[in-house]
DNA sequence: GTTCGTAAATTGGTATGACCAGTTGACCAT
DNA sequence: ATGGTCAACTGGTCATACCAATTTACGAAC
């Protein structure tokens, strides 16, 4: 227990973190060219192979232009960005949190789960309804001995098997990046959604909606169910930026305004 | 008129769209290795450079895991890919359209709308409102003479106000997302949606709601819009899938089931 | 039989240098 | 003002070599 994955990093992983999070913080505006390949091996110091592999991931992310000749520009990630880059703006080179991607995120959670809830319960397979159930015979077990970790992770399983069940790709897919997302913050947030996680009679109404294939209680059931995690850490991210709008950098209020 | 960006693809890029389809449609299940490096480039002729390139990017993707000295190992893209796959998915190799996928985006549109609405109305700018008062003027003009496809147009730029001015950046980069999908189907919806898209009052309703700053009533307003086209749409997928059903392929229904 | 260590084969990671191909901009002829 | 030409610059492709991590097979030790 307690011990983590040793994360290895190759050159063109450290050359796209250190670019993106260029471009991301605004040091690069949109519009401008970066420097020539060429360049950059000299500036960072490595072969130009691992310069451009970086140079393609940043044009797959939507972060930069690349054309032939005609160096390579960076974009509005803004505008052009996909929603992968959550990852990468959660947290900034400094290793402080990024509080308004982190209230962005819940705030899409608390809107897609209500109706991956409905469609589950309109499009659930006989296995995806054995299977919710098992989960919450499982949380069952894990809130007798009040086991929060062990809570938060079968209530990730839990929307796991309903947005499969959803049979909606956008939402499967959208729900991966949020849970990457999510992943970064679960130590934090496995205290402040406590509320959320420990309601295992909410899951379970949810799972019973969607075995009768009531897509209007099951979303319902869902909506009150987010509200409890979101309702917690929206205010708490909101008490966090208050305390931090002391400092000259008005982080997030003022972020909002700055770039367009 | 009429003429189109002549598209230029690199080694890398074909590479990159051989693989994701062959990954996509199943080709190569998850768990298996790829070929190595050194055998892709024998196999499709090109140096290890552009390989290595396209490897990068389906690791990025989430297609992919690369491990130094043990391969690269296919993941299953439904549980580890991010939303940016959509467009990936959107149409197969053989040019016909995923008409799942085509329903997803828009029930995912249909609910991320109305929220979206709601916080622009609590959030927006002087600027934002402005700005959509215009588009609202623009759009009475080409009302006037239905000039739909500027109509549409006007409409994806209202949405683009809506969704910056709604300060959410989980919601920015998700629409970021939907629009290349949806814009590759433009054609095809300018008539399905044409309902929705000549419905300037609605549009309207919705800019007023954001100007009081009523998001209640922003929200309500966008459901309403999102109804016509989504019911459209979704309409034209569900016979042209019952259509589907009678060749031997199930297409989509069948889909869900298959794979887990 | 299991466990552990070792060495060879395999696979990805990095480096170098060369040349091809498209873009840009300065310059010039018309 | 227009269009052509050429040089410089920038990304695209290629070939080859070697480094580093993993896997596999084999055998020694328990």
């Amino acid at each position: 227990m307690g011990l983590r994955k040793i994360a290895k990093k190759t050159l063109s992983d450290e050359v796209y973190d250190q670019l993106s999070g260029e471009i991301v913080e605004g040091h690069f505006g949109a519009g401008v060219n970066l420097p020539a390949e060429r360049q950059l091996c000299e500036t960072l110091g490595v072969n130009r192979g691992a310069i451009r592999e970086a140079l393609k991931r940043l044009a797959q992310a939507g972060l930069v232009s690349i054309s032939q000749g005609g160096g390579t520009k960076v974009l509005d990630f803004r505008r052009n960005a996909g929603l992968d880059l959550l990852g990468r703006m959660l947290f900034r080179r400094d290793n402080t949190i990024n509080l308004g991607v982190a209230r962005s995120v819940m705030e899409m959670r608390a809107v897609l789960a209500p109706d991956i809830a409905r469609l589950c319960a309109e499009r659930a397979t006989e296995a995806d309804i054995t299977a919710l159930r098992e989960l919450i015979e499982s949380m069952h077990a894990a809130a007798e001995v009040d086991d929060l970790a062990e809570l938060q992770d079968l209530s990730l399983r839990f929307w796991d098997v309903m947005v499969r069940g959803s049979g909606n790709i956008a939402y499967e897919l959208s729900f991966n990046t949020l849970r990457e997302t999510y992943d970064r913050l679960r130590e934090v947030l496995v205290q402040v959604m406590a509320e959320e996680t420990r309601d295992v009679a909410g899951h379970r109404a949810i799972a019973e909606a969607v075995e009768r294939g009531d897509g209007g209680a099951a979303k319902h059931m869902a909506d009150a169910l987010m509200e409890k995690g979101t309702r917690a850490v929206l205010g708490l991210v909101g008490a966090l930026q208050d305390a931090t709008l002391t400092p000259d950098e008005a982080d997030d209020s003022a972020a909002k305004g700055s770039d367009r």
